[in-house]
DNA sequence: CTCCACCCTGCACCATAGTGCAGAGTCAAG
DNA sequence: CTTGACTCTGCACTATGGTGCAGGGTGGAG
């Protein structure tokens, strides 16, 4: 409770943040967390809110957006000609990604599962319908 | 229909296997590919059937399967006392990996989803609630 | 005043799957 | 024999999200 608390260094907001400190470092060259301001030491000194905009990133890294992506809700938050249809939109265009990833995997395992099938489960590898049908021409 | 047809080269297996050359020599350099006969200038000479290799290779990296990945299953294909079995046991674990994956993205998909039911699509970036979601610790 | 933990910078490195380029040599058609 | 397309090697670079290290400087407790 001591008025010093005021401030964070790299090691505190790192901490605090529950990431490591070279990415606290790394977020600032990309600049994701604005660039703090320094001691006459050079050690840099963080508003306690910093631990919220760590969390923020490490919160829409796990919805599937990449640290481009964060940085542009960083930058919608910020801009004030910027509404929440624009953060809506955003996130409209991550399901879609998500759904045509999850689309893709679908795929690789109805062949995966219907190549398993076919396998015998034992005799020589070079019978393996699995392979022979990575080996050959056999998409259509 | 000429006998010089046995052999291709780099550009001609690039060519027929639909990849660039340079992917070649990354393959080569990978152990994906065997490291080929050269002529007296050293150019890479690929027995015909280099063409199927390569496509495997692409086919397994459609199903999901990583470089690494693939050279395991072509070390299982070459060795004689692997069986079907250890086959199927790789393409079981890439079902695992991929059913992994797509549960993941449907958490987030879905986390998304209720956010954006949440979200007014109009008004300030500061009272959006994806944002706030993000924003502060809500994942309990 | 010393000591150790912490901080600074810049650079190199990890994995993944290639792509690009420079500078030199080669092949084959005309 | 020239010309243009192709090939060779090695090295650097792309994107992604960091990690690690060397060689210093700093902060505060004892």
């Amino acid at each position: 409770m001591n008025s010093s608390a005021i401030a964070l260094t790299v090691g505190q907001l790192a901490k605090h943040a529950e990431v490591g400190v070279p990415t606290i470092r790394f977020y600032e060259r990309r600049g994701l967390l604005p660039v703090p301001a320094r001691r006459t030491s050079g050690y840099r000194q963080y508003p306690p809110d910093s631990v919220r905009r760590v969390r923020f990133i490490r919160h829409a890294q796990e919805l599937g957006f990449s640290l481009r992506e964060v940085q542009e809700l960083l930058a919608l938050s910020i801009d004030p000609g910027k509404s929440c249809a624009d953060v809506r939109t955003r996130a409209a265009a991550k399901v879609a990604d998500i759904e045509a990833k999850t689309a893709s995997l679908n795929r690789m395992r109805k062949v995966l599962l219907k190549l398993m099938n076919n396998c015998p489960g034992d005799g020589p590898t070079d019978a393996c319908p699995i392979l022979l049908a990575m080996d050959d021409e056999h998409e259509r």
